[in-house]
DNA sequence: ACTTTACAAATCTCGATTTGTTTGTATAGT
DNA sequence: ACTATACAAACAAATCGAGATTTGTAAAGT
C-alpha cells in the first residue's frame, strides 16, 4: 500500500521519473537511474511505488492529469478570447510534446501499449470534451474534431514547438471564421 | 539496361510488386514472391529490374506518379466545384493509403528512408503545388498547408478509407467558408 | 519514513556458431 | 524475350551459453 505515503513526496519523483523515461525509453531506464535522478535510494523508490510498471503508469498519468487540468482551467476563462484559449490549450496538450527531447515521451508511450490501460483513451477524450464545451454554435463538435486532427497532423510534420504553435495558429484563424 | 524492355510489361509487375511489398514489408519480401505474384520467373524479374532496391523505388515512384497525375488532372477541371475536386484529390492522395492493407505501404516507405531518395520530398511538394494553385484568394497557401495537416492527422486517427473521407469532408466544409 | 547493504530470480547483452534464405548472375533451352 | 535450373556470396534468423544488469524483496540501522 502506497496510499499512506505523503502525496507531494511522490509527485516530485514522478516528474523526474517521466523525464528519465523520456530520455532513455521504458526498457532502458533502470529503477537505479530513476532513484538517482530523484535523489532517493532504490529501495526507497520501491517504498513509494510497487513496481517499475506502476511507476511508469503513475508518471504518465500525472503528466496527463496536469495537462488536462490546465486545459480545463484555461478553457473556462471566459474573459480571454476563444482563439487565445484554444491556442494555449492545444500548445499545452500537444505542442509541449514536440521536439527531440520531449518527443520521446510520446514515443515511450506508444511503444509500450498495454502498459497504460485506459489512460490513453480517457485523457484524450477528456481533453476533447473540454475543448468542445467552450466552442459554441452548431459546428462545435465538427470544429473540435478538426482542430484535433490538425494538431495531430502538425505534430507529425514539425519537430520544434515553435513551429507547432505557428502552424496551429494559422489553422485556428482559418477555422474560427 | 532495362530501357530496351517494353514499358507496359513492367507496369503490371510494378503494381503487384508494390502490393507484395505492402503486405510483407521491404525486407521480408523476396524477389521470389514478387515474381510469383507477377506470374514471371525470378531471373525474368531480374531481366526487367536490375535489383530489388531499384524495383522498390520504381514501384513506389509509379504509384506516386499515377496519384499525382490524377490529382493534377482533377484539380484542373474548373467545371466541378472546388470542394469536390479537393475531396477527390485528397482521397486519392492520402485516403487511398489508409487501412490495414494499404497502410503498410506507408509503413514500408518510412521504415526504409534513403531507399527512395528525393521521391519522398518531390511528390508531396508537387501535390501541394497542385492543390495550392487551385485555391484562389489571399489565404490560399495557408489553406493548403492546413488541409495537408488535417489530412495527415486524420490518417493517423482512422483505419478505414471511408472514415478518412467523412472526416476530411467535415474539415473541408469548415475551411471553405 | 526512509537509508544502506545484501541477495535470489528474472531479464537483458553479447559474441559465436550454425543454419537457412535471398540475392544476383550464369548457362542452356525454347 | 523470356523459362528452368543451378550456384556462389551475402545476408538474416535461430540457437546458445557465459556474463552482466536489473528487478523486487529483506534485514538491520537511523
Amino acid at each position: 500500500m502506497t496510499a499512506t505515503v505523503p502525496i507531494d513526496r511522490r509527485m516530485g519523483v514522478l516528474a523526474s521519473a517521466l523525464n528519465t523515461f523520456a530520455r532513455f525509453g521504458y526498457r532502458k531506464t533502470s529503477m537505479e537511474e530513476i532513484a538517482r535522478a530523484a535523489q532517493i535510494s532504490r529501495p526507497g523508490l520501491y517504498f513509494l511505488f510497487d513496481s517499475k510498471e506502476q511507476l511508469f503508469r503513475a508518471a504518465v498519468a500525472q503528466a496527463l492529469e496536469e495537462d488536462v487540468v490546465e486545459v480545463e482551467r484555461v478553457m473556462a476563462e471566459q474573459a480571454v478570447p476563444l482563439r487565445d484559449r484554444l491556442l494555449h490549450s492545444f500548445d499545452r496538450w500537444a505542442g509541449r510534446y514536440v521536439g527531440p527531447m520531449t518527443r520521446d515521451i510520446q514515443a515511450v508511450i506508444d511503444e509500450n501499449p498495454g502498459l497504460l490501460g485506459d489512460l490513453i483513451d480517457l485523457y484524450p477524450r477528456r481533453f476533447a470534451k473540454s475543448i468542445a464545451r467552450a466552442i459554441v454554435g452548431p459546428d462545435g463538435d465538427a470544429l473540435t474534431q478538426t482542430l484535433i486532427s490538425v494538431s495531430i497532423g502538425i505534430k507529425h510534420q514539425v519537430d520544434e514547438r515553435e513551429q507547432y504553435r505557428e502552424r496551429f495558429a494559422v489553422a485556428l484563424d482559418l477555422l474560427l471564421r
